[in-house]
DNA sequence: TATTTATCCCCCACTTTTCCCCACAGTCTA
DNA sequence: TAGACTGTGGGGAAAAGTGGGGGATAAATA
C-alpha cells in the first residue's frame, strides 16, 4: 500500500527520482498516466491492468467512453526506473501536470500521485476547509 | 495495448512516421479509417476486422445502421509502412482530420488515433473540466 | 505509339531525442 | 569514521524522426 509524502525534484530530461520506500512495491516497470486533477497516477502493472479491462467493457460508440478511454489511455505510459531508480516522465505529461522542477509524490493506497508542489499546496490548501463536508457525504453507514 | 501520446509532423506527401513503439504490434501492414470525432483510427487487422464482424451483424434495414457503417467503411484503406516507418495517408483522410503540419498520434486501448495537433488539444482541454464529471458517472461501484 | 507529365516509393543525410552510463554530494548505519 | 544507500546532475552513443532528391511505374496527351 503506497502511504507517504516525498519532495524530489525532476531535472530538465523529464528525470524523476521514485522514492526507494516505493519501489518494492512497483518493481522495476509499472504504468504512469494523466490523473484527474492535473496530477500524474502512478500504477502497479496488475492494478493498471485490471482499470484497463474495465474501460475495454465500454463500447466506443459511447463519447463518454470514448472521452475518459482516450483521456486515460493516451497518458499512460510504460516505465522502467533507470539505474538510478528515477522514472523518465514523458514531456506531454510534464506539461500536463505542471511539472517545472519542485515535486511532491504522494502515496495514496493503491498508487502515487505526482504533483507540481505548488499546485499540490493550493489543491491541499483550497480544500482542508471543506473537508468536513466532503467527509459528510462519502458514507452512509460505520465505516 | 496501445497508450501513449505522440507529437509528429505529417509532411507534403502525406507521410507520418508511426512511433516505433507501436510498430511491434502493428506490424507493417494495418487499417486506417475515419474516426468520430474528426480523427483518423488506426487498427491492426484483426481488430478491424472484428469490428466489421460486428457492423455486418446490424440490419442494413436501420437508417443508423446504414449511416455508421458507411462512415465507418468508407475512410478506410490498407496501410503499408515506408521503409522509414511512416504511413501515408490517402487525402481524403488528411482533410476529414484536418491535418495540417503538427499532428498528435495517441493510443487508446485497442487502436491509435491521429489528430491534428490544435484540434486534439481543443478537444483535451474542452474535456478536462468535465473529465471529473465523467470519471464520476462512467462506474458506480468501485473499479 | 511515342513523348511528356505526374505519382509513388525508396534511399540517403541531417537533426533531434532518448537512453545508458559515470560521477558526485548528502544522509544514514554499522 | 568508513561504507552503503539515496537523490541529483551531466556527457556520449544509439535510435528515432524529418526532409529532400531520384528513379521506376503509371497516367495523360499529342
Amino acid at each position: 500500500m503506497f502511504i507517504g509524502e516525498f519532495h524530489h525534484n525532476i531535472d530538465d530530461k523529464g528525470r524523476i527520482a521514485i522514492p526507494s520506500k516505493y519501489r518494492d512495491i512497483l518493481g522495476n516497470d509499472f504504468i504512469i498516466t494523466r490523473g484527474i486533477e492535473h496530477c500524474i497516477y502512478v500504477y502497479p502493472n496488475d492494478t493498471f491492468n485490471h482499470i484497463v479491462t474495465k474501460l475495454e467493457s465500454l463500447p466506443f460508440t459511447k463519447k463518454d467512453a470514448r472521452a475518459f478511454t482516450r483521456f486515460f489511455m493516451s497518458g499512460a505510459t510504460a516505465i522502467e526506473l533507470d539505474k538510478q531508480g528515477r522514472a523518465n516522465i514523458p514531456s506531454p505529461l510534464v506539461s500536463y501536470a505542471n511539472l517545472s522542477k519542485k515535486c511532491v509524490i504522494v502515496g495514496t493506497g493503491d498508487r502515487l500521485e505526482i504533483w507540481d508542489e505548488d499546485a499540490f499546496n493550493e489543491f491541499m490548501s483550497s480544500c482542508n476547509d471543506e473537508m468536513s463536508d466532503i467527509a459528510e457525504n462519502l458514507f452512509e453507514e460505520k465505516i
